[in-house]
DNA sequence: TATTAAAATTAGAATAATTCTAATATGTGG
DNA sequence: CCACATATTAGAATTATTCTAATTTTAATA
């Protein structure tokens, strides 16, 4: 693994934000100014592949990027924020109502976050 | 609701496709020649903020736009193609778990569709 | 160590999906 | 029929992402 790719890596592994390859570029850029935004979306796209890091996508936003670690997300229905939860591990009941093999799922529960819902009102 | 809002619905509502703005374009310019790719985004985000489709976004994928009725996906690892799978409903299990109030969620499972199988081997 | 080949990165153009803007057309209530 | 609101059109603009070609870095080898 390259130097930048260890170094998007970690930086998603340590954030709990949900970052766009812009804001990963715009993050790791502080220590590596020559990086450019195209090398992060190859390392992204890599380390996708490799099933070391996670692509959330929500319609209308940017896709995101995320920690591996077993949990689901909270979607807002007006600003697309995202935040983690984490519900009980839904494998084996979902694969018990299908026949065909699950590889893994993607849980995402749509609500009004906080500060959306403080708005409204 | 307008003439063409009312033809993209019907579409959406009678094609099991998960069709994009691209391809409901296409099908809707059959019959309404002078319809423009503008105004079925148009519509389709009306339709979308009135709750009577749904949006769904699968990374490296445009948007494709499907009914309302319940029910889950499978998205194939590959090739990206979707398919429908109804699994019981999960709102009071997910709900019970959190206190958030969850509006609805979305549910997709990854897989390898048959024919991504076949060309795999 | 110098040479080479492979892989990664850069720079910037290209593409694809979607939105925006301004002008025009259509529909509707008074 | 008029005036206004709403919808549609045409096409430019924007955004996210990918692609291409040139350059740099890395690793392996003579």
């Amino acid at each position: 693994m390259t130097k930048y790719a260890r170094e998007i890596l970690d930086l998603i592994n340590q954030s709990d934000a949900h970052l766009t390859a812009e804001q990963i570029y715009l993050r790791i850029k502080e220590q590596e100014p020559r990086i450019v935004l195209a090398t992060v979306y190859n390392n992204l796209n890599q380390l996708y592949s490799q099933s070391l890091i996670r692509k959330v996508s929500v319609e209308g936003y940017p896709d995101r990027y995320d920690k591996m670690t077993r949990h689901d997300h909270l979607v807002c229905r007006e600003c697309g924020g995202l935040s983690d939860v984490t519900l009980e591990d839904l494998t084996s009941l979902l694969q018990s109502q299908i026949e065909e093999e699950i590889l893994s799922y993607d849980l995402k529960l749509s609500h009004i976050c906080p500060a959306c819902r403080r708005k409204q009102n």
